[in-house]
DNA sequence: TCCATTTACTAACCATTGGTCAGTAAATTA
DNA sequence: TAATTTACTGACCAATGGTTAGTAAATGGA
């Protein structure tokens, strides 16, 4: 039956082009001001053909969502293939979420946006448990770095490897998402290079976390 | 001429009413879901009065925004007069934007939403002006905070003033706001008490700014 | 007191939005 | 060739942020 698999393929083929559509689309305008019938003429087809595709708006921008935190790990996980013990492992998952901040500062806000606003996703399908399946890949991950870095006196003993690690990402995001609004305006209104501040910020950080 | 200045009496409680009702409305259903139709009800008045005394759905909010400061402002005020000294400052100031999340969720989440998303405010409105007078006196008194801290040996050396409390307050602001979104699955997803998180929170931050 | 003007307000409207649905033309199947 | 399925769309709906033309009452001057 290759006619069915050929359906198939093309609908995937479909899906992806709105993806495409609705990236150009959002990264443009951002998620409040892009419209569904903008992404439906960037992707030549009517709005009534995306709503067969993909149930909602929100949905669509959980699908660039996705690509994003692809990306993301993506990153990680070249970053920290490269580093050849604990210290340098856990000083590049921080830069490499820096990085991915500065390369692709469109997945980045797409990405803060949906973690911080409450979006209709229906939390069974497909995609979100695929998300979330992955996301918990990774925290685990970095759970079991903070404990090899306590184990190997790197990191302070009283401090809770799960807990570390939700700070860690909870403050760097935070932060990041803080550092993107206010990169522009950053020399300007304080006077500090881009630079200058993110070195302070991996001096506090880091400096507090390891043994003293 | 008693009667101009009746109603320009007149005109700022109606204005005030205004925000009651729009902080009513704001609050519950969230800037994106929260109508200038449903604010003007709840004022018991016409949309179209609404946009008397407000240029649009944004300044609205900006209006909001500004009570919002004046609450964080007025509790990290008595917080730093009750503290005896810099350490003491530092740290109650730290504690009271904590606290002013805890206390006034809300006003938190509407203040970060401003901060993080680009609104249509007339930047020359004496709103606009005015707020960002008060955000600049603050700054400037933290930034004193700190170099006192570092000529008292509390504060490292090596730490730039302005860089610090900027990262200070780019990376508390937005840890408080993912600390918000997560606050209700943070025992059920991770096992970890609001308390524990905080606790270590404050640990990691200041271990990294102390000398040591 | 009478009349012109200002003030405070609104009903009705507009363009745009996210989302729906009945229907169509072409490909597939039997 | 006829029936069915697939992929798609035009036209529609309700709700939204924002505007406009107009009204009724308060005010001020004669």
């Amino acid at each position: 039956m290759g006619i069915a698999e050929r359906k198939e393929r093309e609908k995937e083929r479909r899906k992806k082009e709105i993806i495409n559509a609705a990236e150009k689309v959002f990264f443009k305008l951002g998620f409040d001001y892009a419209s569904v019938e903008k992404v439906a003429e960037k992707a030549e087809l009517s709005k009534a053909t995306l709503y067969l595709y993909f149930k909602s708006k929100d949905e669509l921008y959980f699908a660039i969502c996705m690509r994003a935190q692809e990306k993301m790990y993506k990153l990680i996980d070249e970053a920290l293939s490269e580093a050849k013990n604990t210290v340098e492992k856990i000083e590049s998952l921080f830069y490499s979420i820096v990085e991915f901040q500065k390369l692709y500062p469109d997945y980045f806000r797409t990405m803060f946006h949906f973690q911080t606003h409450p979006m209709a996703i229906d939390p069974d399908s497909e995609m979100a448990i695929e998300n979330k399946k992955i996301d918990q890949i990774y925290i685990n991950h970095w759970i079991t770095l903070v404990e090899k870095g306590k184990k190997e006196g790197i990191i302070r003993k009283d401090l809770d490897p799960v807990t570390t690690v939700l700070i860690f990402w909870m403050q760097l995001s935070g932060f990041l998402k803080m550092y993107s609004v206010l990169q522009s305006e950053l020399d300007k209104k304080f006077h500090i290079s881009e630079e200058r501040l993110l070195k302070d910020y991996f001096k506090i950080i880091f400096d507090g976390i390891k043994t003293t």
